[in-house]
DNA sequence: CGCGACGTTGATTTGCCTCAACGATTGTGG
DNA sequence: CCACAATCGTTGAGGCAAATCAACGTCGCG
């Protein structure tokens, strides 16, 4: 449990109060590798935090490709937002990529924690602004980078998941097909 | 002013300290069409709310290709939210499509609005949230259709945008040339 | 009026996809 | 513990969506 208290230490100050009230309404979870958490179609009902493992947030196109949005590794979280605010039916689908052990927290009790320690609108809002940096920053270059561009920002930027993602998972975050991926991988290691 | 309030009322009360305290943060500004409000490399200083007119976010790629983030008309916000967030340069333009008028709400100014009314939390909160799915459905769009399929959908979404924009900035935004998008467009006319 | 931005159209090129075949690795049931 | 299937990554041939380059007509504006 001490992870996500680091996590909300980084932006939000709590007394021991509120340190139990949050903690009781996290429901951990374990996940095997593949199982899913959230199925396309569905409503999403938790905001996802990571302990351990990866997750990844991923929709099926009408040829039946998938296609990446998210990776969520430990510390970060995941959910399928438009469903979560909206409690509509949403496209994405939620699943672990590795055995992995979460923490969920409910829309319901999401609503509570807002309510009983406004503190966490701060919490929250700060989370949602780096998502949308990042998100923002993947609009610009899928609209201005080639490929294999993207592929060097994906290097940079998230370095320890280029270790443990297979090739195919990488391919489809960064928009091509995992054939093309190989061989723009073996042209980059054999310099240009 | 009017507008603003009814935006800011769609998701919190205020009452008319507030409103006064929260109206006095705000700079009134009107663009000549193409001025900039700010430019790449530089840090980005405020929250813009659109009165009237029509703003747009983009950046500059190496070869000199304008690329659109984002647009923004009456009761819009924008901002370089990278730059803002961190408060170090940002690649983003931001320019008036059209003679516009706009209200600045500066990052001090915001802060000091999070700290002295703690409701705003909520309420930017409620709007990254929004942008964030925006972006994020984006970054679907952009890896799992059709230059055809985005143009639909950006005509779905934005109707009243597609009657008032050049083509050229509805090509930009989508992700494709100019050209391209001409022929497509008269395809798309000619049924098929 | 004349210049520069915009939109159109055509010819050609290219970045990435599709399909197919093949070895290597994983994992799974007998 | 092995056999076999399934998944993954690689490579090649060919195809297509979209880019590039170029030429031309139109229009709004200084």
């Amino acid at each position: 449990m001490e992870p996500i208290l680091q996590n909300v230490a980084r932006h939000i100050q709590l007394n021991s109060t509120e340190i139990e009230f949050f903690l009781s309404l996290l429901e951990p979870r374990s996940l095997k590798s593949k199982q899913l958490l959230l199925e396309e179609g569905k409503i999403c009902k938790y905001s996802t935090f990571v302990l351990s493992g990866c997750l990844k947030g991923f929709t099926i196109d009408k040829n039946g490709f998938e296609h990446i949005l998210s990776f969520a590794t430990t510390g970060w979280w995941i959910a399928d937002m438009y469903s979560l605010i909206t409690q509509q039916p949403g496209q994405l689908n939620i699943q672990a990529s590795s055995p992995s052990e979460v923490l969920l927290l409910s829309k319901t009790n999401q609503d509570n924690l807002y309510r009983e320690v406004p503190k966490f609108e701060r919490f929250f809002r700060i989370l949602t602004e780096n998502s949308l940096v990042a998100s923002q920053q993947r609009v610009v270059d899928n609209l201005s980078l080639s490929a294999e561009d993207r592929y060097r920002h994906f290097c940079e930027k998230y370095p320890s998941l280029v270790q443990t993602l297979p090739q195919k998972e990488i391919a489809s975050y960064i928009g091509v097909t995992p054939e093309f991926f190989s061989k723009m991988r073996s042209r980059l290691l054999k310099g240009r």
